[in-house]
DNA sequence: GGAAAGTATTTCGCCAGCGAAGCTTTCGTC
DNA sequence: GACGAAAGCTTCGCTGGCGAAATACTTTCC
């Protein structure tokens, strides 16, 4: 059975110098992570939250019971430019599902925490949200699973280690 | 050594129910490809396109040699909404990489071309893309390419086919 | 002690993409 | 053969994100 990047690879096989095995694996990467976000969006809505605001959510409250973090440190985190953090802060905030405090002793920061009912909210996403991912990863068995979570962390680690052979 | 996936996914175990694995393996495909993208766009500069362009200008390529497709079938393939086609295939003909050609037997529809010029820059892009791209799946051996490949086809066939066991 | 360099965040202008509405052409049906 | 439904593409209004400049505060260096 062929998947759309199989027949995308065949119908330009030897038109072009290319190398097929990585072609095929960014392409099904790309795809995966597009699906991923369309489908979450429609979950999501259950509780009014978008994609980028359950991924902002999530890694605050990954921070344990305050939630707290720089918006810098979060920009970093989730692969965000610095201006598209301060804008789903501000959406965040507006919905109260997110405090700005200024740092006292050095007030050019900012720190950001979860308020209670972000937390409530964040909670419940996760349910949802882990119920479209399951369904995708869910093919793999616990083994394969384990496997490709593996191969995956190898590369990501050259891209956030440029230097290392 | 620990990715920053590794370093989140710790930060937060026991404080909510989840599977770890998948989170991992979700996460993980998110970097990469917003990785990728940010990756490439420095790489595509040098012959002037954007990745979206890029990536449009390949799937048409990879028609054959007049490079032949309706918007539909683009935007399908690609992910795309009809509407964001539009607004690609706009900017590829404004620079004159693509053309569109109103069909005969059935005026509704469009097919899009590319041109030669359009042919031209797309082969010098791929050698740019296949660079950034083959450092990333480069630290894999092509067996381990293989393992990875097969794994994601069968996610992305999940995703694709949702009727299926 | 005060200017200059540096750091953290926000503001500004811009762009690609989405959903919904609109336009044109074709098909199905009576 | 005419008329309503459907198909194919585009236009419109809006939104999240980016890069660059601006703002606000801190540290360093003479």
């Amino acid at each position: 059975m062929d998947d759309s990047v199989d027949r995308h690879i065949a119908r330009w096989r030897g038109k072009a110098p290319f190398d097929e095995r990585v072609e095929a694996i960014v392409t099904r990467m790309q795809f995966l992570v597009k699906h991923l976000a369309q489908a979450k969006d429609g979950a999501l809505a259950a509780v009014g939250l978008q994609d980028f605001e359950y991924e902002t959510l999530h890694w605050l409250g990954a921070r344990g019971e305050g939630g707290r973090a720089t918006p810098s440190e979060l920009a970093a985190e989730l692969k965000v430019s610095p201006a598209g953090m301060t804008g789903r802060l501000d959406t965040l905030e507006k919905a109260g599902l997110v405090r700005r405090i200024r740092s006292a002793e050095d007030r050019r920061r900012v720190d950001v925490e979860l308020t209670s009912e972000g937390r409530a909210i964040w909670l419940k996403a996760m349910d949802l949200r882990g119920e479209v991912e399951d369904a995708m990863v869910g093919v793999l068995g616990p083994d394969d699973q384990d496997v490709l979570a593996a191969l995956l962390k190898r590369m990501l680690l050259r891209m956030e280690n440029p230097g290392r052979a």
